[in-house]
DNA sequence: CTCCTCACATACCATCGGTATGTCAAGAAC
DNA sequence: GTTCTTGACATACCGATGGTATGTGAGGAG
């Protein structure tokens, strides 16, 4: 089954790197973390992780994808849990904040993604994956007329952003209430979304 | 007036120590900044910077104290400008998203920011500056009646990030329609909560 | 004038990310 | 089976970086 010794190896090899850097840089942060380190606890040495990866940066590329891979599946599968387009959008930013709850998912994908890789890149990859849900399951709540017709990428970000400073925030938070007053709070906010129309907004152009 | 020769240098050397470092910092990121480069360009040696600064984190940490500083105050005098506690509110959110044009605000206080003190120093920062304004802007409106009463914790850390990642979002749009866009959806969105309650109104609510 | 302190400058060090090169076994060629 | 090539590493080394220990000269108190 597995064709070849050596590209089990390899693979295995690349595998361990990945899941030891995951931990490591999920626990104590990518500047706090030396690459002696991730060898010494992965058992091979910076020559191998040279060989896999062309560098620091980009073996924390490699991890972080890995992170958004697994939020991205986690919240479509809250999604499709639902055949209502409302529901699915819900339960998708719900979803979200449970899966945020992961210290990987916060200090990897919400703390040092965006200085390590810069904003860009960072926004390329949520963009690829998880955020990518966010944007189809708007673009369906507007087809749908479930809220005004408007640009959904504005939308978007101001709900992806939302949702990201609450998790932190949450993560950080010593009181239990929190979870579930942010939950209800942001629930608030989508359903808000169906009663706001054109109001006076001041200098913009007709939606799409 | 200046009382000392010995302390009008003292103030000086650090001044430029700061500026140099926030000017620095903003173009190229935390991380791409050697403490070499930045002597240099200020004039001084190392030993001037370890004299006035533990260390490089706490430089960055003067650096992002200023404009934070900087950047509440600038909240502040838009929001000032109205008496109505809800042209207030709406009035600093736009704001912010204009003060968030300076790239040193996007690249020290957005995106370096929590990497480097981790998000908790950073939030304790944010919350004695710019995220304070908002917390009692929320207050104020709440206490008026203009949006259903509700925990102001979880709402004020939801539209804080929802500004903050719209600020970086417009920084790299290409589209100049976008910043229209957000700029509406964001007014959109803080009209919508007038009529969501914590307790699920459906209803469809006034425009204004 | 004396002395002390303070605001730096100089010299140095440990560690880090990164690179160049060596090594040895797995698979291909015959 | 032998040779030969290739690839998956290991080893040794380098420049640069943040940080520290120590030197020094001018300002200010007495």
């Amino acid at each position: 089954m597995g064709q070849g010794i050596r590209e089990r190896q390899r693979e295995q090899t690349r595998g361990t790197l990945l899941a030891q850097s995951r931990r490591l840089f999920a626990t104590r942060g990518y500047a706090a973390v030396g690459l002696a380190e991730i060898v010494r606890v992965a058992g091979v040495t910076k020559g191998a992780l040279y060989h896999h990866f062309p560098g620091k940066a980009e073996l924390f590329r490699a991890v972080l994808a890995e992170v958004q891979q697994d939020v991205g599946q986690q919240v479509a599968a809250a999604a499709d849990a639902h055949a209502d387009p409302w529901a699915q959008l819900v339960a998708g930013c719900q979803e979200f904040l449970t899966a945020s709850t992961d210290p990987a998912v916060r200090r990897i994908m919400l703390v040092d993604g965006p200085a390590v890789l810069g904003w860009r890149q960072w926004r390329a990859l949520d963009e690829a994956t998880s955020g990518r849900h966010l944007a189809e399951a708007l673009t369906a709540v507007v087809d749908a007329g479930i809220i005004p017709r408007q640009p959904v990428g504005p939308l978007t970000h101001l709900l992806s952003g939302a949702m990201n400073e609450a998790a932190l925030w949450l993560a950080e938070s010593v009181d239990p209430d929190d979870l579930a007053a942010t939950r209800a709070a942001l629930t608030n906010l989508l359903h808000a979304l169906r009663c706001g129309g054109p109001a006076d907004r001041t200098g913009v152009g007709p939606g799409r």
